[in-house]
DNA sequence: CAACAGGTACGTCCAATGTCGTACCTCAGT
DNA sequence: ACTGAGGTACGACATTGGACGTACCTGTTG
């Protein structure tokens, strides 16, 4: 099996309405404090954020992540991979990725 | 007739989600980011900015912007200030402002 | 005072959004 | 080959959000 990197946004350039509009969901946002917050940057199960929501919900969460230019996604068939696009977003959005980072302290002060 | 500073956000602390939401507006964006952009932070009428929208309707975006604690609003009776929320925004999600303004000179190449 | 402009309150309306059920797919493990 | 877990597609649904009509208020200006 080849695993496929899902498609990333249409529009090559970041736009800040849909940056928005993804970011002003709270799971879509809590999914983006996590991913800002580690600076390791390593793939993440889609799985792994434990998001109180049906796996379909999940599913359209992180499509609208991902149309937004925020993530992007391997498919390895029978699970996802998803990865921030840090170089991307920093490039174009500099300083908004340590804002979620900073609220990811904020949220859990014990780590 | 006395001018009334109009009772800010309940909530003291920003809150990012509330913040978002906010931004996530295409005309509620538009007022912040020429807020933003103005570093003199004078007052402005919530009328000088040009929303293509119905006067309720602006009322109803100010009042959201309000809400989320981004301006300042004071009454005059017959017309409204707006201030930019500055210092309250830059302590608490420093690079913001730096965000928005910059989005600015992306829409306003010739200025 | 009368007319007018800016603003608010309340209700209504429509479109967008978040949610899930059902059905189906893909791979890993047994 | 079967089963189970993760994932997607499509459709339905309820809620929310942005928009406006009508009515009313407050100052300014003539």
């Amino acid at each position: 099996m080849v695993e496929t990197v899902v498609p990333q946004a249409d529009t090559d350039v970041l736009d800040l309405g849909a940056v928005l509009r993804a970011l002003a969901d709270e799971h879509r946002r809590a999914v983006m404090i996590e991913l800002a917050a580690d600076r390791s940057d390593g793939e993440r199960t889609c799985h792994s954020f434990n998001l109180p929501v049906s796996k379909q919900t999940r599913t359209y969460h992180f499509r609208t992540l991902r149309d937004a230019g925020l993530i992007c996604e391997t498919n390895y068939g029978n699970k996802k991979g998803v990865r921030l696009r840090r170089a991307e977003i920093d490039r174009r959005f500099p300083g908004l990725l340590d804002l979620l980072a900073a609220e990811f302290s904020q949220v859990n002060p014990a780590s």
